[in-house]
DNA sequence: TGCCCGGGTGTTTTT
DNA sequence: CACCCGGGCA
């Protein structure tokens, strides 16, 4: 088999041993997808049937590259029936299936992080509650935390430490939150990301005849990027690999950049105690990256202390020092940036799509796509509001939920008044008491009017029995139709096409095409449908919920360089890499400088920035950058000092507006570090107050000077003339016309109105 | 009921 | 700076 002979000797144990336990720790660039590739190409080759492997992975685009990988070495027919994907994707797939059993009906609706906050939002107004105590992020991510453990509502309302703990934050109602969420995801027959898990678990827990059926049927399990998976999907894993104990994990501890959300880096340490006669692995040798990033990276990642003993190396070629590029503000950050990429691209022919900038927040990338622009080259940007969260799409995408699933609540607010048809905030607020009073949906109230009568006038009662009935009737064909057709009619006949079509702004007509571009993807969805399988609107739903950006890439975009953040890099490779906002508080966030386990995973995260590069890797930082509208100075990342010096090359880009900056050496290496810890939001806070205080009503000296006839300007309408003046100060109300935008009322006291002679 | 203004507030990272 | 939300007015 050739496929087998271009492995080395570590990666040739590990395709070849088939069955049992096993760990492969993965060095980066150490070939670990090609042997997640082979293995399961031999498994096939060794007569498995490709029905009884499942793979799970990371993304959605990891799975698919994957498929094509191994489609290449066995044939595209046998890849198809692999069960590969992420553990969201493939689960909620064996939910839909199975849901049944665990009290959901077939058709539930999966939240986005989107819906589930604006649920949280809704229970915190309904009971009362502080909104600033209780922000709709916050109280996500404690329920999301909790369910990764597997702590139910009702476990966590019980559960005296946590209400110690929520006591101590103050947020002592956080579990009475927690089940009316629970409570109220379930009247809208919806699971939010974790509880396609937790049901998993209580799916297998429970219903003995299931779990069989599964562990029979995947009689071989493979997980990719394990040192990130959390305790829930370790608890999967384990239930669905005790009968077989074909059971293959493949991780790197170093990469492990997901505790935040619950990833368990105990997963792998713990390997052994629930499988002791286990194999280990290790794949060493790194094939990506040149010398000095491969010795770079191990000087960073040293400095952690929990990690498993390994020896990442490289028989690759030395290549150039890592250089640094120290900038006065984060606008030149962007320009040296981008001239590089442009110096790079001459000197070595290289492509835009062999560049890559990476960031820890996605706020840093607007200097880099700026500058970039001003050179002409071709940038994509990932992360960041997705396609599938964009307004325009959610509408639509609520209306097919809302057809799929009646119950679906966050669905039915979304679009019930849009496009606005008369359905107001009273009218709805009405049917929501209605609907808890009763302990019914929202839906159920509203198609229910005899039942459950409602005080608001007859005309908005006749337009919600229209709206029932339309969405009613779009439900009559979701079984007759296939997805694209159903999902065209729907989009033309609830208003929410004309809508946008009739929007000639820009911003409108972008609106138009990305729903076109949804549709066009339905399109490609229902005709990729295999022989004699019809592909319907509610499968479509389920592929959708789980789709990210990452997995929409388009042909137009295949030569450009690439801006994301690190953790969305992880498992990708660039020639050139660019590492930038190497600054303390920004990298390694501010946030995580008060554990020192929190610090290692930030370190993780540079390591795993670091080890993206193939031929060079840059790295960048400013001593001063905008943060909400102010500057703030900036102090080099203490992870630079970390790289041993000798991989460095410190490189100061001379800049005229940067003239008078300390000697580069003096100012970050060598640094003085009891000063390290002191931040420098001094600054900001005096400019945000003394702009505060130039903006106090009634303190402008212009406001004595306006007068019936004066000519004026306002920062947002231009200029214009007073017409009238009424009321008394302080209430002075102007009304003012602007040619521009026509007559506007104005209070003086907070309009910003400056005289002009 | 809906729009517009201005104030308040916020940035980790994502399936 | 940029967004979101609430209040006030049409």
């Amino acid at each position: 088999m050739d496929y087998l002979k271009s492995l080395n000797n570590s990666q040739n144990e590990a395709v070849n041993n088939l069955e049992g336990p096993m760990m492969v720790i993965a060095g980066a660039g150490s070939g670990k997808t090609r042997v997640l590739t082979c293995r399961i190409a031999n498994l096939i080759q060794n007569n498995v049937d490709p029905f009884h492997i499942l793979a799970l992975t990371f993304t959605n685009k990891a799975a698919k590259e994957m498929k094509k990988r191994i489609g290449e070495i066995i044939g595209d027919q046998e890849a198809r029936n692999i069960w590969m994907g992420t553990f969201h994707s493939i689960f909620a797939r064996i939910l839909r299936k199975e849901c049944e059993k665990i009290g959901y009906p077939k058709n539930f609706t999966i939240y986005d992080t989107q819906d589930s906050k604006s649920l949280i939002k809704t229970i915190v107004k309904e009971f009362h509650l502080d909104d600033k105590l209780y922000k709709p992020g916050i109280v996500y991510n404690r329920i999301s935390s909790a369910k990764n453990n597997l702590i139910s509502a009702t476990a966590y309302t019980k559960n005296t430490d946590i209400i110690a703990d929520d006591r101590m934050n103050n947020r002592p109602k956080l579990g009475e939150i927690y089940m009316e969420y629970q409570k109220r995801c379930f009247k809208s027959h919806a699971m939010d990301f974790d509880d396609l898990l937790f049901k998993t678990n209580v799916l297998l827990k429970d219903h003995a005849d299931v779990l069989h059926r599964y562990q029979h049927k995947f009689k071989y399990i493979l997980v990719d990027e394990y040192q990130d998976t959390n305790y829930s999907q370790y608890l999967i894993v384990k239930r669905l690999a005790a009968l077989n104990e074909n059971l293959c994990v493949v991780g790197d501890d170093a990469q492990s950049i997901y505790a935040f959300r619950g990833a368990n880096i105990q997963n792998i340490l713990n390997f052994k105690k629930d499988y002791p006669d286990f194999k280990l692995f290790k794949l060493e040798q790194n094939y990506r990256s040149t010398k000095i990033i491969v010795d770079a990276a191990n000087s960073i990642i040293s400095n952690n202390t929990e990690q498993i003993e390994k020896k990442v190396w490289t028989a690759n070629s030395e290549g150039d020092k890592i250089k640094v590029f120290k900038a006065a503000t984060d606008n030149e950050e962007g320009k040296i940036v981008a001239n590089s990429i442009f110096d790079n691209q001459q000197r070595e022919h290289a492509k835009n799509l062999d560049f890559a900038i990476l960031y820890r927040t996605n706020a840093q990338s607007r200097s880099f796509e700026e500058s970039l622009r001003k050179l002409n080259i071709a940038y994509k940007i990932y992360g960041g509001l997705s396609f599938y969260q964009r307004k325009e799409i959610k509408d639509l995408l609520s209306y097919y939920r809302l057809t799929a699933n009646h119950n679906d609540e966050e669905a039915l607010k979304r679009v019930i008044n849009y496009p606005k048809r008369g359905i107001g905030k009273t009218s709805l607020d009405h049917a929501m008491v209605a609907a808890s009073e009763n302990g019914k949906s929202l839906w159920h109230i509203l198609d229910n009017p005899g039942k459950y009568p409602l005080a608001i006038n007859n005309g908005a009662k006749s337009k919600i029995k229209d709206f029932i009935a339309m969405i009613k009737s779009f439900a009559a064909n979701l079984e007759k139709l296939n997805a694209y057709d159903i999902a065209h009619q729907i989009a033309s006949s609830c208003g929410l096409l004309k809508e946008l079509y009739n929007d000639k702004s820009p911003e409108g007509l972008s609106r138009y095409e990305n729903i076109q571009e949804l549709l066009n993807g339905i399109k490609e969805f229902s005709d990729n449908a295999s022989d004699n399988e019809v592909r319907f609107l509610s499968d479509f739903l389920l592929d959708v919920a789980l789709l990210t950006d990452a997995d929409n890439d388009k042909p137009e975009d295949q030569d450009k360089v690439t801006l994301m953040t690190i953790h969305a890099a992880k498992g990708l490779e660039f020639p050139y890499v660019y590492i930038v906002g190497l600054e303390e508080n920004l990298f390694p966030s501010q946030l995580s400088l008060n554990t020192r386990v929190e610090l290692e995973e930030e370190r993780r995260l540079f390591y795993v920035a670091i080890t993206r590069a193939e031929k060079k890797a840059f790295i960048s930082f400013a001593s001063s950058r905008y943060k909400w509208g102010n500057v703030i100075q900036c102090e080099p990342s203490r992870f630079i000092e970390e790289i041993d010096e000798k991989y460095l090359e410190l490189s100061e880009q001379k800049s005229k507006a940067a003239g008078q900056d300390l000697p580069f050496a003096n100012s970050s290496r060598f640094l003085d570090k009891s000063k390290k810890t002191q931040t420098t939001v001094q600054k900001p806070i005096i400019s945000n107050h003394l702009k505060k205080v130039s903006n106090q009503p009634g303190a402008s000296v212009n406001m004595e000077k306006i007068a019936e006839g004066a000519n004026v300007s306002h920062a947002r309408f231009g200029k214009g003339k007073v017409i009238k003046l009424e009321g008394s100060p302080p209430n002075v109300k102007a009304t003012v016309f602007f040619p521009n935008v026509g007559q506007k009322q104005l209070l003086l006291k907070f309009a910003k109105l400056d005289v002009i002679d």
